[in-house]
DNA sequence: CATTATTTTATCACGCAGTTATAATGGTAA
DNA sequence: TTACCATTATAACTGCGTGATAAAATAATG
């Protein structure tokens, strides 16, 4: 089926695509060209063609491409046409706050539990999920067929929870923990390691002081 | 000074680096070689030379890389050896989150301040912090030499509070709105788009099911 | 203490992947 | 039917990651 491997940076693209043809529909924009996209988008024109291309021809020459059947088509790409079970570890802040956003629901991810050690916050009802004790975890996630675990909990317990769900039959574990994550190479680990993203906020602003205040 | 531009790859890898030799120490590991560190880290040893070598030599042949030392450097790099002050805007969950984060006060960002518009959440004290009303934001900015301010907003607000915090001085945004902010060249913006985070997720699970389960 | 073997970095060079630019093709619209 | 537009396909370029080699320091040995 899937003849030649796409790169990880045009996947990683993909999203922002999705999230401008979205607002072009709102807008009631019904086709678009690669050049006025890139003005959009701030990229060059070159790199959204060759991006497109990756997956076959959804523009026409002449024409440019047809803003709601290249929105779907990116979803099928991106597999969010589907729906995907979603539990969240660590009903923390940052837990409640995934749980919150309901822009997820509406993308088909569904969460259909959240856990905590914390004998305070088990039994809450937190947008209509109910907050349980860890010690249910592989017992929800079989009988759920849940697929993705977002860890929102402390580094030091993160390793031992991953290896839980994943003998659990995790399919993806969407890690927030400072933290490096091994399993097996049938399981998705995608990091959101949040301190080193200000980390690298923090080089930029300093040398961005060093360019601009160089005159001295 | 700064002769030669850093690649962004590198830069992306150093806070890694950083949190790897953090562990190290606590270990109480004095030196490590790249090959060592190649194995903990999982990346080639050439690449953990050739990164560190931009910055100058801080290994020594025969040796390998005094642990102390490398962490004081990539700190200087990353400009976390200095303080940084810092203002959350949006007290949701996800505002609360970054201010109930510890590790970030120890790292040399302090929170001075926390901004929403939901008269509820004013007045209220989250870790020491008062939630004030984003009114008084251009004010609080200027009195208090804010740098970076975390925008956790709705993406229909930022573009707006975007604006004034550059017009008030700002230097940095980390930005989680969902949604592309547009500043003048000499502010940095970060972004964190969670929900770009999860679609990246979602296409590897789905590939993954292609590939795992491609027999039938 | 001199000498040699070993360790390990710094530097160089190559190849591949990702990005941008150009040429060729096909559709649109007047 | 023709001029124009915008894609697809191809080519050139740039930059990143990896492996190889030379240089330098450490550790071992007599």
């Amino acid at each position: 089926m899937a003849e030649k491997e796409i790169s990880k940076a045009v996947i990683a693209r993909l999203p922002r695509y999705y999230r401008y043809l979205g607002e072009l529909m709102e807008d009631g924009v019904e086709r678009i060209s690669s050049n006025d996209l890139s003005v959009r988008m701030r990229v060059t024109a070159s790199q959204i063609r060759q991006d497109l291309n990756n997956f076959g021809g959804f523009g026409q020459q002449g024409y440019g491409y047809n803003v709601k059947y290249l929105y779907t088509e990116i979803a099928k790409i991106l597999g969010i046409d589907r729906q995907h079970s979603l539990i969240i570890i660590g009903a923390g802040n940052l837990g409640q706050a995934i749980a919150n956003y309901a822009n997820f629901e509406k993308r088909g991810f569904l969460i259909k539990g959240m856990f905590d050690i914390n004998p305070r916050l088990i039994g809450l009802v937190v947008r209509g999920i109910e907050i349980r004790s860890v010690d249910d975890l592989e017992q929800f996630v079989k009988d759920n067929d849940v697929q993705i675990a977002a860890l929102t909990i402390p580094k030091t317990k993160a390793p031992e929870i991953a290896d839980r769900l994943v003998k659990a039959g995790i399919k993806a574990i969407w890690n927030f923990a400072h933290t490096d994550l091994s399993v097996p190479d049938d399981v998705v680990v995608e990091n959101v390691h949040l301190s080193e993203s200000l980390m690298r906020l923090s080089y930029r602003v300093c040398s961005m002081q060093d360019k601009t205040g160089q005159e001295e």
